[in-house]
RNA sequence: GCCCCCGUAGCUCAAUGGACAGAGCGCCAGACUUCUAAUCUGACGGUUGUGGGUUCGAGUCCCACCGGGGGUGCCA
């Protein structure tokens, strides 16, 4: 696999600054003390340069001096770097570097080589993450809040992949216990229903239509034999069929997402292969085990009180249904962290699950695992809106909007766009009205819009005759515009560095909206294909320049699971 | 009651403790005989919920309150 070996430019404009502070202190212009935090960021003002540092500040108590005059003299020990145009101390005490002008055009080869890799990074260090998300129990078909889930979680394995982690993505089948032994008694009823019995539907059974729809197919399918077996006997076997086609229906929704699993993790085999029962022993040999009420508890210092492991028996009476998910949880640590050696287990959890959090932090704890392995992104609800009215959702009456009906109604790069543009702490209120409009008021279509007129420019420069991958002088791009675009290409390696270290990937969507617009700015300014004499090498940059921008939109629109069009 | 998330422009949302808090949409005024107008340019729009505190510097951190959402021992 190829590597952007330039890294970030933040952290070369880092290493710069604090080189610079180093030699100062060398030559006796800056007192001696520990080099901190560079503190390098993005310039947000054009005046305050590509990027700026403001680590001079933070310095003046400490150096004792005024933290204008300390970038002053860091300033002048700066070595020079072929991407550094200029540098300025700017009070109250900033370093401000601009890129050269003439690197940043040479850049647009060095994109273009890197093809569909630019912007990835080495920082992961080939650390083998397992990112762990949707996970919805197999008794139905996935809803919008899955859905989010579903988005969140591929992108961050995206984005984690791009920045070096060895990543794996699965999904966790949640097959035993009691939840599914009910959904499997609605199912048989259903069945019964179907076949003219008059079976009685079970109290807290799952009254979706779909379970009607399974209970006909099976019904279909299998005649009456599940009637003439033993009741628990096919309860059992009619849960795992009536599992097995969620998960068909779940698959083949995910994957018209665009989301696809590396491993499916079924509850039942990390069980069969005892990894219940271990976890249960390290816990017991670490003294987290109590029994009382005729259950066995998880007690922990950092937990207020104690938590179910094995409910008792006058609850749930059947032995197999008897772990809670906290038991479950714990064996599962062990299948990820243990015998399958991952470095990092990522869980990617609604805000309705946040009270677990400390729960699984705890038993990681004391399982003798390392609680910073495991790693939980929470995320806040979706509401969904129609007609200027929430749509209210319930699960149980089986009253709920389905990824499926999005699918059919939105599209999957509109759900993905729109579940992704926010930080995972902010609810979102989803507008399907939005979704479905084809229009300016819908941000999908501005960034595809993008690279569609690109594959425009380049089908008709070949119609012109310009073969577009010839070589060119790059230097020829001068115009603020073509910089402006290059400056923003080349922001990419730190939007995936941001997103991966802060686990947050809502920052691609508004980075691909940002090089869209200078894009679109670039596009108005400067014609790429001209028919005016002497313009010829001009031509040959600009196309140069535009297929390394496709590219670019390409990669980040693939980062975010979606669709580069060639057309729209 | 306690725990978690949110409160920023009319609306939907950004902002790794740093400079004058930014986008999109909406509204208003403009731009297509030229590679896609699903585009672009400009204007308007703010006491960052309230009150304290920490800091050279707070939308960001701490405390208290107000409002909305989620959770809270044998549901998952």
């Amino acid at each position: 696999m190829r590597r952007d070996m330039s890294q970030v430019l933040c952290d070369q404009i880092a290493a710069l600054v604090l080189q610079a502070l180093d030699a100062a202190q060398s030559a006796g212009d800056l007192p001696p003390f520990p080099l901190p935090d560079p503190a390098v960021e993005r310039g947000r003002h054009e005046q305050h340069g590509d990027y700026a540092s403001s680590v001079c500040l933070k310095l003046a108590r400490e150096a004792r001096m005024n933290p204008l005059e300390i970038a002053q003299r860091a300033i002048a020990h700066l070595s020079p770097a072929p991407f550094v145009g200029r540098a300025e101390a700017v009070a109250p005490g900033y370093i401000n570097v601009w890129l050269d002008e003439d690197w940043l055009t040479s850049q647009v080869e060095r994109i273009l080589a890197a093809g569909s890799d630019f912007g990835r990074l080495d920082k992961g260090g080939g650390q083998r993450v397992q990112v762990e998300f949707v996970s919805a129990n197999p008794t139905g078909p996935l809803t919008i809040g899955s859905t989010r889930n579903a988005v969140l979680g591929d992108a961050l394995a995206s984005v984690l992949e791009a920045a070096g982690c060895q990543v794996e993505r699965e999904y966790y089948v949640n097959d035993a216990g009691s939840q599914i032994r009910r959904f499997g008694e609605s199912v048989l009823a259903r069945y019964a229903q179907a076949l003219g019995e008059a079976a009685p539907f079970p109290e807290d059974g799952y009254h979706g239509s779909y379970v009607l729809g399974l209970g006909r197919e099976l019904a279909e399918e299998a005649g009456r034999r599940y009637l003439e077996m033993e009741r628990v006997a096919a309860v059992h076997a009619v849960a795992a069929w009536a599992i097995g086609q969620i998960l068909i229906g779940v698959r083949r929704d995910l994957a018209e997402l665009g989301v696809e699993f590396d491993t499916w993790r079924h509850e039942q085999s990390f069980r069969a292969e005892g990894l219940l029962d271990q976890a249960l022993t390290r816990l017991r040999a670490g003294g987290y085990v109590v029994e009382y009420d005729g259950a066995t508890w998880f007690r922990h210092p950092d937990l207020e009180k104690d938590v179910v492991l094995i409910r008792s028996p006058q609850v749930i009476p059947e032995p197999a249904e008897r772990p809670t998910y906290l038991a479950s949880d714990a064996a599962y640590l062990l299948d990820k962290l243990v015998k399958r050696g991952f470095d990092r287990a990522i869980y990617v959890w609604g805000a309705d699950h946040h009270g677990d959090v400390p729960r699984l932090k705890a038993a990681a704890q004391a399982l003798g695992l390392d609680p910073e392995r495991a790693v939980l992104v929470i995320y806040q609800m979706v509401n969904l809106w129609q007609g200027g009215e929430e749509v209210r959702m319930s699960k149980r009456t089986g009253d709920f909007v389905t990824l499926r009906e999005l699918l059919e109604q939105v599209g999957p790069d509109p759900i993905r766009f729109m579940l992704l543009s926010r930080s995972a702490d902010s609810t979102i209120d989803f507008d399907l009205d939005l979704a479905v409009e084809q229009s300016d008021r819908n941000p999908v279509y501005y960034v595809q819009y993008a690279h569609a007129r690109i594959a425009s420019i380049l089908r008709h420069a070949q119609e012109e005759g310009w073969a577009v991958d010839a070589p060119a002088d790059l230097a020829l791009l001068h115009h603020p515009s073509e910089l402006g675009l290059v400056r923003k290409m080349l922001e990419l390696p730190e939007v995936i560095d941001l997103a991966a270290s802060q686990l947050s990937p809502h920052y691609l969507p508004f980075y691909a909206q940002e090089l869209a617009a200078v894009f679109h700015a670039f596009y108005r300014d400067c014609r790429v294909v001209s028919s005016e004499p002497g313009d010829e090498g001009l031509t040959r940059a600009r196309l140069r320049l535009v297929r390394a921008a496709q590219g670019v939109l390409a990669r980040v629109l693939a980062l975010m699971g979606m669709s580069a069009p060639e057309r729209m």
